[in-house]
DNA sequence: TATAAAATAGCACGGTCGTTCGATTTTAGA
DNA sequence: TCTAAAATCGAACGACCGTGCTATTTTATA
């Protein structure tokens, strides 16, 4: 029987090797539900890659549907760990945003035999209800933030014009990588990265301070 | 017993009835992948809407993954019908290129609840060989080359530049629809369309024919 | 080392899936 | 109207699915 104490002092609820274990159960299904997307996730399929039971996957998560948000919010931890965090690295505005493209363009055209979460979430819950389609919205929300975030910066920075169309060129942005998925991951067109590349420095060329022009001095004179 | 010339002059294989009913599942089917995708199209329940047995269903195709293929195909056709071929009675070159573009975004962006098969697919079948990803890649690589014909129309006709960048024109046009549909269908975002239709216009501005001028000139003054 | 707890395995249930097969109904042509 | 063919049904199959339950094994702590 219990002591009050225990109960409050031993809350841990894992032990060390259960963490290992479910972190590894983590990776394995990243990996598979990369491959075959979130609806193709299976647990079964989990389990045997694992050399586990059915049974003993399942108790990590307790359902399919939370290893599919685990699953998720796991990929946006990498997502931004890849793309974003060594995008700091550089100074603000313009760099920092071709740095962020650069290394989304990489990611996502890398990774022969995996696909992004990202974008087949996309297409598989867009008209599902739950809470992974919630979860998955969330993470989506979040990036585009941080974009428009750093996008909103090249701007205060004098790199870009016209601060509302930040949105604008964050739609652009990701149109450009949707089209280097399709072509790169499934007609498998060499030339797709170097598409998306082009047609992103073209873009930044539209967005860019009309320099010496009478609107771009209007511009900077009230963006700072 | 069959005389040979009943073999030869009565190979219906089919009735008038059976016709009928196999378009009737045919286009069942297609609601329902276009609301589940290929991989959710299940016999039963395209059996269920109708009123029919699973077996009565299966017999009209033989397999899943034949009924998979008429659905590509006959969203195919829609779409041929539905966007290309309106867009034909619009003069050779930019206009004609501008409508099916209109089409294309009217397309996505309406029919609440239902995606677009050709995105869809994409997603689920990249990295899945076998028969339905061909004839999906056939039909998107038809769509592909329509367009870049009409792109090719209007370089010949005077209306775009630079004949090589056909295919790049293609790349960002397909973006543009990819990024559309995304937060159209997945963020329910309201200004999409009109981000898509935006973006298209300037992207010709930029692919426009530098007249007579200098390159800056021109596009300084394009650009308003 | 003893012991409670945590991790894992094994098994079974109800469900859906694509597919097969034989029986039955409906259609269409002579 | 008779008859062969086509269409449709109903039941069953093996496979996989998520999940719950009960053992059993492993871990960590006192």
């Amino acid at each position: 029987m219990l002591s009050p104490a225990a109960i409050v002092t031993h809350p841990p609820l894992s032990s060390a090797k259960g963490q290992m274990t479910r972190a590894a159960i983590l990776d394995a299904a990243l990996e598979l539900a990369s491959q075959k997307g979130l609806e193709g996730l299976s647990i079964g399929m989990v389990a045997d890659r694992m050399h586990m039971s059915k049974s003993g996957v399942f108790a990590h998560f307790g359902s399919r549907e939370e290893l599919q948000i685990c699953v998720i919010r796991e990929y946006h931890r990498r997502f931004r760990a890849e793309v974003f965090e060594p995008a700091l690295k550089q100074p603000r505005g313009l760099p920092r945003l071709r740095r962020m493209f650069e290394s989304w363009v990489a990611r996502v055209s890398l990774e022969r035999e995996q696909g992004c979460i990202y974008i087949s979430g996309a297409v598989e819950f867009d008209d599902r209800p739950g809470a992974v389609r919630d979860a998955l919205e969330a993470m989506v929300r979040d990036w585009q933030s941080a974009l428009e975030r750093s996008i909103a910066q090249a701007v205060q920075e004098g790199h870009l014009a016209a601060p509302q169309d930040a949105q604008q060129l964050l739609f652009e942005m990701h149109g450009l990588i949707l089209a280097l998925h399709h072509d790169a991951k499934f007609l498998r067109m060499p030339g797709a990265v170097d598409r998306a590349l082009h047609a992103f420095s073209q873009l930044l060329t539209r967005h860019a301070v009309r320099s010496k022009a009478r609107r771009s001095v209007a511009l900077a004179a009230s963006s700072n």
